[in-house]
DNA sequence: GGCCAGGACTCAA
DNA sequence: TTGAGTCATGGC
């Protein structure tokens, strides 16, 4: 879906008057943000901006996660080691709620090759600069896919039956980002539990993925219980009421704790 | 060969 | 509310 190569990213984007193929780099202090497409409107152009801000998470001013990070001993090294790391998004809520089921419960080198195999089969896309690029599937596509072809993408019939039921979601509009993005974050994460295939996991990750609620934690992932049991010592699996403790100081950061939870490691 | 993987569901007690 | 069983298959 994107490509990553001398500190430039490229990906197609999709736009509400249609796809675009945009190209971030840095420079200096800011980004760029470059749009190979004919004619950008200044609607486009909000939308674009809004589009990458989100990506990046750029409007947030991440100082106080790094006081909270340096008054927590176990984990103050963050600060230094991670400094500027911003929690990269997934800007569209129906792509981050399919990846997540694709993702339970498989490694993610699976995962990614499932991912790919959807992508390549039912997203649209656009050749650019000898590559091709493509968006993720809208919910129709995966609605209209025929289950034998999704299950020899090796998607196992519950995981075509959690992606179908949130495909349906979106199309009745019973999902929606905007009306989530209005809600408290307990009615988020219950609006989106109401669809079988998604649970705590999977609600909690699009939150702070997606809808930039500070406040999630991915309760029961393997990769955030192995770094708490690595710098907290706690169980290999620690229960809710332990990592509430932990988290407990990152009130207002605690997505961005998890998020770098996992980055280290590695 | 066996355990585990960026879970979620059902069902029983 | 909690725990065991089930799904399902590649990676290591």
């Amino acid at each position: 879906m994107y490509q990553v190569n001398d500190n430039k990213i490229t990906r197609l984007i999709r736009l509400k008057s249609g796809p675009a193929m945009i190209e971030v780099s840095d420079y200096s202090d800011s980004l760029v943000v470059k749009v190979f497409k004919d004619c950008l409107s200044v609607s486009d152009d909000e939308e674009l901006t809004s589009y990458v801000t989100q990506w990046f998470d750029l409007e947030r001013d991440l100082s106080e996660f790094y006081r909270l990070l340096e008054k927590t001993p176990e984990t103050r090294h963050f600060s230094q080691e991670y400094h500027g790391l911003r929690l990269m998004g997934i800007v569209d809520l129906f792509e981050v709620l399919c990846w997540c089921v694709i993702g339970q419960q498989i490694n993610l080198t699976f995962a990614h090759k499932i991912k790919t195999r959807l992508v390549h089969s039912l997203g649209d896309c656009v050749n650019h600069d000898q590559n091709t690029y493509y968006c993720f599937p809208e919910p129709e596509k995966i609605i209209s896919a025929d289950s034998s072809m999704l299950a020899e993408m090796q998607l196992s019939k519950q995981k075509i039956s959690y992606l179908k039921n949130i495909s349906e979601a979106f199309v009745s509009g019973a999902l929606d980002k905007q009306k989530l993005l209005n809600q408290s974050s307990e009615q988020q994460l219950l609006q989106m539990q109401t669809i079988k295939g998604i649970g705590q996991w999977t609600s909690n990750y699009a939150a702070m993925k997606c809808l930039r609620n500070m406040n999630c934690i991915a309760y029961g992932d393997t990769g955030l219980s192995a770094a708490l049991h690595k710098y907290f010592s706690t169980e290999k699996k620690p229960n809710i009421v332990t990592i509430d403790e932990i988290f407990r100081p990152f009130e207002g950061w605690k997505s961005y704790f998890n998020f770098y939870l996992w980055k280290s490691l590695g």
